[in-house]
RNA sequence: GCGGGCGUGAUGGAAUGGUAGACAUACCAGACUUAAAAUCUGUUGGGGCAUGGCCCCGUGUGGGUUCGAGUCCCACCGCCCGCACCA
């Protein structure tokens, strides 16, 4: 018998789908139209392994619904704007575009030979200028509506290489390059206004019912509406123009245990009092120094310094607080001033300790050991607690929403404060001081201010003749690219040398997938067939950023005609694939940087991890999320070399759920390709099975259950249960000496539910057993319900939630006999010793549990 | 620091609140073979005993709800992800 050859078979079966046309996503109103996608790739120019798992879940559900009659668009393209282009152009002099494109053609070669059902005739790269030069048009639009502004905001400055840093590039406070110590400076940047759409974006999670909740809930989190109290500190001592000091709270109950108040550094106060006072000047230069990253500044040591003001309580103007200005404090949130009640607050309390503050309790638990020193007390608004020190009768019993409402209402009547509903949600700032990303289509022009590109203009082509020898953006020191004539005018201007945010590139692609070709960012008729999308899938890593700027984006465009009203919630489902974990291999570089390395340039003997290139000692990081900086990334393409792609396939979804992360190990995928080997030669077996045998109907129901197993762990996102049924199903045949008319059918039923896993394979054993046609066009099979039913079940018999016996009964069997044949049983007879059950509970088909 | 999640044999994992460990990997034993590979079959959570059978314990730790908890609730421990300029 000849053994199956991946290698021939696959390139073979890809060519017969490419030649006719399987996978090219044609409009058909007789089929209902499935819309799948997995979250496009970065070009980083190698396929990893977190690839192929991604790619193959999307391409089961793809091929599965296309067997169920789908009219199905599977689309694939490149989100290859961003920074390691950048990074490679410095280290390697190449330029940006060439290292993608070259990149975009090396993994479009890998990506073909795992035999996806993709429709690469809708492929694009988001760093193609037609692409972007629509993005463009479509930001003109924003403008014109109103979307998008200007304002300052702050970025990490690297004071040695003079240029400005992602937060990626801040490693411990200091710039990965120079290993200069950061500072925050503040540019005039571009902004969506996505907090616009705050309760939009956050009440329409509820409709999203095929979303994880735990995504719903970071979303939610992340939007974080509260309602609170909005009120003005009087001030005492301040400069001229500082009469008063706004500031939010959203714990009104505890206005009666603030014992300071502090403000930002970025404050108008503070800057106007480090304008008067060089001692404040320093502090809020001190505050400047690090990263601008929330963890940043969360974790750093809480800082503060008392300006000698004091805040008046709007309750009690003889009340006076110290007013402190505090690197803990945010300008983007809120007012940018705090009012301090270290009783109730971890990070108020640590503040206060560290400037021997006064600490007020303002309420208590209702039983229970009272606060520990240095531990804030911080219940949930919903618990109930003994209010000693508020607004209110003192020692009442209530909820902190209670107090909350009942303070509310007071300051409202008293005129000291008004309640004020607000959200964390910042505006997303978009600007990138950066060369490799889409143009922002504006000119600004001394007479006439910012004026947007003519969009026949459109595309701002990014220059060819750039080059990265020294830090920063080349657009900022390009001679000719960015002195341009105003449109409005004509007058000499200069163009804006910002780029977009990636992430801007990322939140449209799922629509211009719908009509890659079309003159603007979409077309209407095609957009209102294939949206929305069906089923999208990616990594957790996404949940917040990505998910809510495409959900925000899908508004903006609809508001701008880009979209149907239907595509606002452009994802209907949504599944989160969990990581494949590696470990990480770096070394120190001599100026003490971290130097990563990838696993094949790393040797791993008895437990010592050397550097195969010159032997230098390499420290092991235990198993972290793949990523292309950490270099933690394995190479799919050798085990397509050595088993084919069916192995790697099936490989990467068995065992592991797939919402689970997965660290990647070499053994199991020769396990995985013998089993493909093994099922070759069951198919051949089926054949060859003599004409007649004895368990037709043993095998043709065993069929029939893993038809309907598999096919419901492929609705379910559960593949790897699929997987395991698979391989029941093929030991099940394997050892049936059922007569060939059935063997060969269940063979062809097993190739075809192994078909979304293993495409190649099953597409060899549809032909061995003169299957019609292509399996990828065949309807997947339906089980027979009559066929799934037992005549009898065996019923487990629990004695006080114990299992002591089990009875088999006929499957109708009533309640009342099925509980009088476990009552007679042995083991229930010996535990009840003559007495009577106290209990007994009789789950139709599934167990009996006597209680004694 | 804040937000979200995860924790089951030697290993990956299975289990609508209903027989914990399906299906694999690994290990061990057997068949086939001159031998090896390949293939096929079987055993394997821990402990105990009167060992063709029975008992006890067991899903990170400690409590709770329930006739019944891996699953639900509370607290703790550990690990992972995100934190707005990585994609």
């Amino acid at each position: 018998m000849p053994r199956y050859d991946a290698s021939k078979s696959e390139p073979f079966w890809q060519d017969a789908w490419a030649r006719a046309g399987t996978f090219v996503a044609r409009r058909n109103d007789d089929k209902p139209k499935y819309y799948v996608l997995e979250m496009f790739p970065y070009p980083s120019g190698a396929l990893h392994i977190g690839h192929v798992r991604n790619y193959s879940m999307g391409d089961v559900i793809a091929r599965y619904k296309l067997a169920t009659g789908h009219a199905v668009l599977h689309p694939m393209g490149w989100d290859a704007f961003g920074l390691p282009a950048e990074n490679a152009a410095q280290e390697r002099h190449v330029h940006p575009g060439e290292w993608t494109y070259g990149n975009i053609a090396a993994m479009k070669s890998q990506f073909a030979r795992l035999g996806l059902s993709l429709d690469w005739s809708r492929e694009f790269a988001t760093c193609d200028p037609d692409y972007y030069g629509q993005q463009q048009a479509m930001f003109i639009d924003f403008l014109e509506k109103g979307l998008v502004y200007r304002k300052n905001a702050v970025v990490n400055w690297d004071p040695v290489d003079m240029t400005v840093l992602a937060n990626e590039q801040v490693e411990d406070g200091r710039g990965w390059r120079s290993g200069a110590l950061v500072e925050r400076r503040e540019l005039t940047q571009w902004f969506f206004k996505i907090s616009d759409y705050s309760e939009e974006l956050l009440s329409a999670l509820d409709r999203l019912d095929n979303w994880p909740d735990k995504v719903k809930t970071m979303q939610a989190n992340w939007i974080g509406r509260s309602r609170g109290l909005q009120f003005r500190f009087g001030l005492k001592g301040a400069p001229e123009g500082f009469d008063d000091l706004p500031v939010y709270t959203t714990r009104p109950d505890t206005m009666r245990g603030p014992t300071f108040a502090a403000i930002a550094p970025e404050h108008p106060l503070a800057r106007k009092l480090a304008a008067e006072n060089p001692e404040i000047a320093a502090f809020c230069e001190e505050c400047r120094r690090g990263g601008t990253s929330e963890e940043a500044l969360e974790t750093a040591e809480k800082l503060g310094f008392d300006t000698g003001l004091k805040a008046l309580h709007p309750a009690d103007p003889d009340w006076e607080l110290p007013l402190y200005i505090a690197n803990f404090v945010l300008m983007d949130y809120g007012t940018g001033a705090v009012i301090g009640c270290p009783a109730h607050d971890q990070r108020d309390l640590d503040f206060a300790r560290k400037y021997d503050l006064p600490v007020i309790d303002v309420f208590e638990p209702v039983e229970g050991p009272a606060r520990a020193p240095d531990r804030a007390f911080v219940p949930p608004k919903t618990e109930t607690v003994r209010y000693v020190c508020w607004f209110g009768d003192a020692g009442i019993v209530q909820t902190c929403q209670q107090a909350m409402d009942t303070t509310l209402a007071l300051f409202e009547e008293k005129g000291w404060g008004e309640a004020r509903t607000q959200y964390r949600l910042r505006d997303w700032g978009l600007s990138r001081q950066r060369y490799w990303g889409c143009p922002i289509p504006v000119v600004h022009c001394d007479a006439c201010g910012v004026v947007p590109e003519k969009k026949e203009n459109l595309p701002v082509r990014l220059p060819e003749d750039v080059n990265f020898d020294i830090p920063g953006n080349p657009l900022d020191r390009h001679p000719t690219w960015r002195d341009v004539p105003c449109p409005a005018c004509g007058a000499a201007a200069k163009r804006e040398t910002d780029t977009m945010d990636t992430f801007v590139d990322s939140s449209w692609y799922y629509a211009r997938f719908t009509s890659p070709a079309a003159q603007g960012p979409t077309d209407a008729a095609e957009a209102a067939y294939w949206m929305n999308v069906d089923q999208y899938i990616g990594g957790v890593e996404h949940a917040i950023l990505h998910l809510l700027y495409a959900r925000f984006f899908a508004r903006a465009m609809q508001a701008c005609g880009h979209l149907p009203e239907t595509a606002i919630e452009p994802f209907d489902a949504l599944f989160t694939q969990g990581m494949v974990t590696h470990e990480i291999y770096q070394t120190a570089a001599p100026d003490g940087r971290t130097e990563y390395h990838l696993p094949q340039d790393v040797e791993i003997r008895d437990g010592v991890a050397t550097l195969k290139a010159d032997g230098r000692p390499v420290t092991v990081i235990p198993s972290a999320k793949m990523s292309k900086s950490k270099k933690n990334v394995v190479d799919p393409l050798e085990i397509i070399d050595l088993y084919g792609a069916d192995t790697a396939r099936w490989f990467v979804l068995s065992d592991s759920p797939p919402e689970r992360d997965v660290e990647w190990t070499a053994a199991g995928a020769e396990a995985a390709s013998k089993h493909l080997a093994r099922v070759w030669r069951i198919a051949e077996a089926a054949r060859e099975a003599p004409e007649t045998g004895k368990g037709d109907e043993e095998l043709l129901r065993e069929m029939h259950k893993a038809i309907h197993d598999v096919t419901m762990g492929i609705e379910s996102f559960g593949f790897n249960t699929s997987v395991a049924r698979l391989y029941a199903f093929a030991s099940a045949l394997s050892k049936s000496r059922a007569g060939r008319r059935a063997q060969v059918e269940a063979a062809r039923v097993m190739a075809q539910l192994m078909s979304p896993m293993t495409p190649h394979l099953s597409e060899e054993i549809w032909h061995l057993l003169g299957g019609e046609g292509l399996i990828a066009d065949a309807r997947w099979p339906v089980a027979d319900p009559a066929m799934l039913v037992e005549d009898e079940v065996t019923l487990p018999i629990q004695i006080n939630g114990k299992r002591r016996d089990e009875i088999t009964v006929p499957k109708d069997l009533p309640k009342d006999e099925v509980e009088a044949r476990a009552l007679a049983s042995q083991a229930v007879q010996k535990a009840l010793d003559g007495g009577s059950p106290k209990k007994v509970i009789v789950v139709p088909g599934r167990i009996v549990n006597v209680v004694v």
